[in-house]
DNA sequence: CTGACTTGATTAAAATTTTTAGTAAAGTTT
DNA sequence: AAACTTTACTAAAAATTTTAATCAAGTCAG
């Protein structure tokens, strides 16, 4: 048993109030020292609502179980610096499971964002086919083989899928059409472990939030370009979820009257005139045509990716410029909405096409100054994001300790 | 001076830790009560972390000196039923000043809703010009004069307009062009109480969400619709005020590629194809071009309204019907895509428009079926406002108690 | 209708925490 | 190097929270 579950169990098994009461403040003391990163006792005082030797004790008690270290110091003001607080290395550490369009990536971390295992990546396509959790399964047993992991030592699974995911009651609509099939119950036990699962466009967000762009920022529209076009909205510094866990779905805006058909079943979606599957649906069709292009030269054009295009662009082809330019355009005028509705302070580009830098962003702004009145617009910064390849992984971490600390403590409030 | 402002005054005279915190926790419950309306003493312990024994004696200090009142009996949940406190009437008056298109209605509440001095609308328009403020306060004294009231009796004041306001700042953009002129300060100097100014369309989301449609919802959207088309948007329980208030200016998304001119400067906006000025610019249009209509029965054309339109459709007038239904289609479009970002429960249509019923309803829902993702859809209403004449004076009389409490608050707990 | 069983209100003693105050340690600034 | 700040830590005094007990006011089954 973990460290951490022993407190938890500490919590559980208190005889009266008062060491309860006392267990249950080592909990919410690691919770907020994970949420804040580092803290100075005094932080804690005043984040917690206690006393100066009562959060002494506390923080003397974590210590000596080697489940909080002094680290640094802080910046003095004037007078003798602070101790600063911290997590342990391993108190907890996640396995992420990063299902993508038609790949799995898996990496294990710990609570501070320390690689325990190396990441691989399997391929694996989404479909709506009961088969599919079985093979999930066997994937990430795979990589525990590859990487010589035993169980024992993930303290819990974080899942980021593309789609509809209730995070409510943890079920999707990627994984089988009907939304009663409740993957979080089935992972869970399979492993016996904690699942969080979250939607891939939150989690960016919330790395974003956390390490990334958004940083210090309280109200920011994260949008994550790949195959789709996806939306994070953090307000008031927390990544919004929608009602049922359904918000930020902007690839299936409808945005052309009478457009093309998309695979939502509607018309004319933001997807089929922004997208990754656009540039190179669109790209495949100029080739044939005989556009002139860097791209004729790829060997295989069923094997197109957004990320060639991107690249030829950023080697100065005029088609591929062109070409994210007028997705740009588009893409520019759907934000000016979004922007207009929700008054952000900073908009964030994430994704493969963050890549293009200001082959995109040009473009976007073009269209934010046409289509967005002034006094909204003047103070939104648009931003690239600049998070490194296990960036989305980290944020997938920091979703599944927050998920872990919050079900536990609801549930242990609950018996009171 | 009032109780209210003996209290705080309490606070900031006391000489001890101890006796600071105690009158401190005095205002926090009144700011609890005045926030939940009625709560057990129970309630009250849970949310204010405080003991029986310490939460009996303030609520028997604060009942002494009458400001709060034992008022009702909960529930028996089996056994004695529970006393319920809510503030007393009279602790808090705050003159409500709304600021429409053509009037400013004004009508005097206090912290429980009581009508305190009767209503009244003058005739007034919003410019830009430098007089406009100076004749706000004459109409202001005005109404102090007409229904006989002393400016003592006023606690605070709250302010309601269209247009962008910055609520960090208190600054708007609706007089003066420039942004640095500042209302709040000006009015609060001139009368000497404190001043809350929030924008139309968000007081009314807060009426909505207290007394209203979206009562013990989290997620909703709130449409007011009147001579433009506003945005109140519902978040967690709380009513989003974008990063500098300017959130919800739905009327000036671009709508229309190349559409009309709009008087915000760009052209296309959902106003110009989906508002009340729309439907009386289209009408007049329409009558002169001599469309059969029970409207040509009005005398003077250039006094139009959009509820006289609302009025004949509801006696069944074909053109206005049609007129109303095309609205109704648009609008519905431009709420899909709302829908599809935020994934509200509800969707609340308020204002003028509200009056038409069904006649606006369905062409809403008909849109929506056609706009937006199923999973998206399904779980969310679509509901008529019900409130009543003062319905949004409520609402801004809960923005300034809370605008009033939070400030000093933030104040005191500032001189530590 | 009565009696057993709830839950709520109130009070008092015991346990614990917070204040308050004082001292030492570790920096910064003049 | 001295004076001033801020942090860290300890201990006595003061206040609050627990805990327990009693009374009041309901519900509900028989």
């Amino acid at each position: 048993m973990s460290l951490l579950e022993d407190l938890l169990e500490e919590v559980r098994a208190a005889k009266t109030t008062i060491t309860r009461k006392s267990a249950l403040n080592k909990v919410k003391l690691m919770r907020t020292l994970f949420d804040k990163e580092m803290l100075t006792l005094g932080d804690l005082v005043q984040d917690m609502g206690l006393s100066f030797p009562t959060m002494n004790s506390l923080v003397l008690d974590l210590h000596q179980r080697k489940m909080l270290v002094p680290k640094d110091k802080g910046e003095s003001i004037g007078g003798r610096k602070p101790v600063l607080y911290q997590i342990n290395d391993g108190i907890f550490n996640v396995l992420c499971v990063e299902i993508e369009r038609f790949a799995v990536r898996m990496v294990v971390m710990d609570n501070n964002n320390n690689v325990l295992f190396e990441p691989k990546s399997y391929p694996f396509e989404i479909s709506t086919q009961e088969s599919d959790i079985e093979d999930l399964v066997q994937v990430i047993l795979q990589y525990f083989e590859d990487r010589h992991i035993e169980e024992q030592n993930i303290s819990a699974i974080g899942l980021s899928m593309p789609g509809l995911i209730n995070f409510k009651i943890g079920t999707n609509q990627t994984f089988y059409s009907n939304n009663s099939f409740n993957i979080s119950d089935y992972l869970k036990q399979k492993f016996g472990k904690h699942v969080a699962m979250v939607n891939d466009v939150k989690g960016a967000a919330i790395s974003e939030l956390a390490y990334g762009a958004a940083q210090d920022k309280e109200n920011v529209l994260v949008i994550l370009m790949d195959w789709g076009i996806g939306l994070g909205i953090i307000i008031d510094g927390k990544v919004y979820m929608g009602n049922e866990g359904f918000s930020g779905e902007m690839g299936h805006m409808v945005f052309v009257d009478e457009g093309e058909l998309c695979y939502c079943g509607k018309r004319g979606c933001l997807e089929t005139i922004a997208s990754g599957v656009y540039l190179v649906n669109q790209a495949r069709a100029d080739i044939e045509k005989g556009v002139p292009t860097l791209l004729k030269n790829l060997k295989n054009l069923a094997d197109l990716q957004p990320q060639h295009i991107i690249q030829v662009a950023n080697q100065g082809d005029q088609y591929a410029i062109d070409l994210i330019a007028s997705l740009g355009n588009n893409l520019g005028k759907a934000i000016s909405l979004l922007i207009q509705i929700l008054n952000p302070e900073a908009v964030v580009l994430s994704g493969k096409f963050a890549k293009a830098g200001s082959l995109i962003t040009i473009p976007i702004q073009q269209s934010l100054n046409k289509y967005t009145m002034n006094a909204i617009r003047q103070k939104c910064e648009i931003q690239l994001s600049s998070l490194d390849d296990n960036g989305y992984a980290q944020g997938l971490v920091r979703y599944t300790v927050e998920d872990y600390f919050k079900n536990n403590l609801v549930t242990l409030n609950m018996n009171n």
